[in-house]
DNA sequence: CTGAAAGCGCTTACAG
DNA sequence: CTGAAAGCGCTTACAG
């Protein structure tokens, strides 16, 4: 007989496992509890009166208190498995003045990000009986920081997750902390204490990218940003400078397109830089998707990628491989950071810093076909 | 003063509006009152006090019952607008045995669906207080079935939006009927009564497809399937036939390669049908993915597209304005779709069948470089 | 048209 | 280590 085993939260954020009601072994008694419940959830009176203790010891076993006795605590787990019980999320969220939702507030418009984002915050989730709930917002809008907030208070969420380029809005951080809001803000470099950060270190990408290119002999590179206003497109810039620095090389001044993370403005600026007599050799563009305008330019100029210009993404999103020639970019690992935003909201008891290091969660150079030496002479 | 409203929902859909808390009016004792409310939110027992009435007669105005007097309705909303309440769901939720949340159960790994339907969701939930809860699975898991079971009864999910494949699997239907949770499936043909689907119609898609290619002088065309176990595969298939049966043509069974709605598997039935010697003058691919790996698998066999050979894609995600040359294809409408499905969980009184054959809701063919008129000779 | 009582399924605060 | 009482913020069922 396999145990399929499902889980519940604590709100110090373990969990145990249950097998599901379907499958609960054959126990006495175990026939006509069964049919008990085959019309009505059991609740913790059952538990409680089904194993002979006040309801008030059920709730600790719930909440993992050490303070019950260890054979009282195993006859309640067993009398649960066996009747299939799993807490009211919304029963013990009203008592706890706090649901089990963690919301996602977000503004990134690329989908690729958003659902791998997702995936990694329900990855950091799995088994702990919270659920994600999903919040796009226009921080543009006038109302977007009561927006934000009457989510947040309506739901009595337990936590939200901010990614860039919400997480870099200075008016969210202190409107949480006066609701009593749990946060973790993803950003590309710091911007909070570190319990409240996942920090992307977006500078690595750039510097691997920078170093790839100058490796490759270039040193008349573009760089394509993103708005002034994203720290990534900062951060990607100066990684690009640090690793052309290695090799003695410096970012003209004059080869710095502003884009806005944007197909099309990345072929704006693509044409821009292209059309230049002393074009460069190579391109770096601050995300895929302007990577993906910037071989669209190329096409449209009849200049051929790699071998009269190198383009360099950022993302490693799958369109990096949909594209023409398959484009040499940085992967982030969207998901492990996600992973690792969850996992540090539902236990902030986790010393910081610990994984602060680990590659998985680092920027990377993907090399494909879209980079190569310059053209001779 | 500008209204920024806020709103709440009541069981059977509805809304009303309110001002947010920081911009209720100039009143009489407005000034303690929001004092008092500075650091606890206002419950349904202090607008009963305030209003000098009993709670169940507030409880009555949330939920819009008509056993109101006109008087004693205003009054209560002026203090509710006034102190800047708001119910909680959670409490609300407790007492109805149900939960202001709706889920949405999918499995299709393609982030730019993910993304559309969920906005799609969001944009039917506007101002109604529900709240969008994601939820990928896996179909081919032993553990599939009892997973949604327990993601739908531990939340008492209000309802459940099913998304193709999720949604042509007929065990998950009668499952949320006898835990008795609202669900609507979206697919590309009906599979259930009218009251819970809503009917995508991809042989419309695949039609503008087929006439497409065949009024371009195409004869001589291939087909790269989905899985046969995707519904929208064979619809699409079928309205191809549809098309090009109009113009007198058939399908030939041997230029109908099974791919599984990858670029991979795109790319390897191009490669097969491309290597023929009477290869194919105009492949229609049943999704843009697969139609990614067409372009890439002409590239690689020096196949120009469109000169030598035209490509159809199904979906119209933003890849196919990315590719070159841009992807002629079938739009379809997932955010439209998407809001029409959230809106009908939460309004079943809406008669079905009104909006069957609005045309936002339908694909629609979209003409872009990949496609022209066959090679001559 | 309105309300007092009981209850939804949990936890907190207190007591022992 | 355990429990009885009160409460979280709402709604249902009943009564008038």
């Amino acid at each position: 007989m396999s145990f399929r085993g499902h889980s519940f939260a604590y709100p110090s954020g373990g969990k145990f496992l249950m097998s599901d009601e379907e499958e609960s072994g054959p126990q006495e008694s175990g026939r006509s509890l069964r049919d008990e419940f085959r019309n009505r959830r059991p609740t913790i009176n059952d538990v409680a009166r089904l194993t002979g203790v006040s309801k008030k010891t059920v709730s600790r076993v719930i909440n993992k208190s050490p303070a019950v006795k260890e054979d009282t605590r195993e006859a309640i787990l067993r009398v649960m498995h066996e009747i299939g019980y799993a807490p009211d999320p919304q029963a013990r969220g009203l008592a706890f003045r706090r649901s089990f939702l963690i919301g996602m507030i977000y503004d990134n418009p690329n989908p690729q990000y958003v659902v791998n984002m997702q995936q990694g915050l329900l990855d950091g989730m799995r088994g702990t009986g919270f659920e994600l709930v999903v919040h796009p917002c226009d921080r543009a809008s006038e109302t977007f920081l009561s927006d934000v907030r009457n989510f947040v208070e309506r739901q009595k969420l337990f936590g939200v997750v901010l990614t860039p380029s919400v997480s870099e809005d200075e008016r969210v951080p202190p409107m949480l902390r006066e609701i009593g809001c749990a946060f973790i803000r993803i950003a590309s470099v710091s911007l909070d204490e570190p319990e409240h950060m996942i920090v992307t270190r977006d500078h690595l990408g750039g510097e691997a990218a920078g170093r790839h290119l100058a490796s490759l002999g270039h040193s008349r590179i573009g760089f394509i940003s993103g708005r002034p206003s994203f720290r990534s497109s900062h951060e990607r810039r100066r990684g690009l400078e640090a690793g052309l620095a290695e090799h003695g090389l410096t970012l003209d001044d004059s080869l710095v397109a502003q884009g806005a993370y944007t197909f099309e403005s990345g072929y704006d600026c693509a044409r821009t830089l292209l059309e230049r007599a002393d074009r460069p050799t190579a391109i770096f563009a601050a995300n895929d998707e302007m990577a993906a305008g910037v071989l669209q330019a190329a096409r449209s100029l009849d200049i051929r990628v790699p071998d009269q210009l190198s383009v360099v993404g950022y993302d490693n999103f799958q369109l990096a491989e949909r594209l023409w020639p398959r484009l040499t970019t940085v992967h982030t690992p969207t998901r492990e950071v996600g992973r690792r935003a969850s996992t540090k909201l539902i236990n902030p008891q986790i010393a910081p810093g610990t994984e602060q290091d680990d590659p998985r969660a680092l920027p990377s150079l993907v090399v494909r076909e879209s980079s190569a030496p310059p053209p001779a002479g």
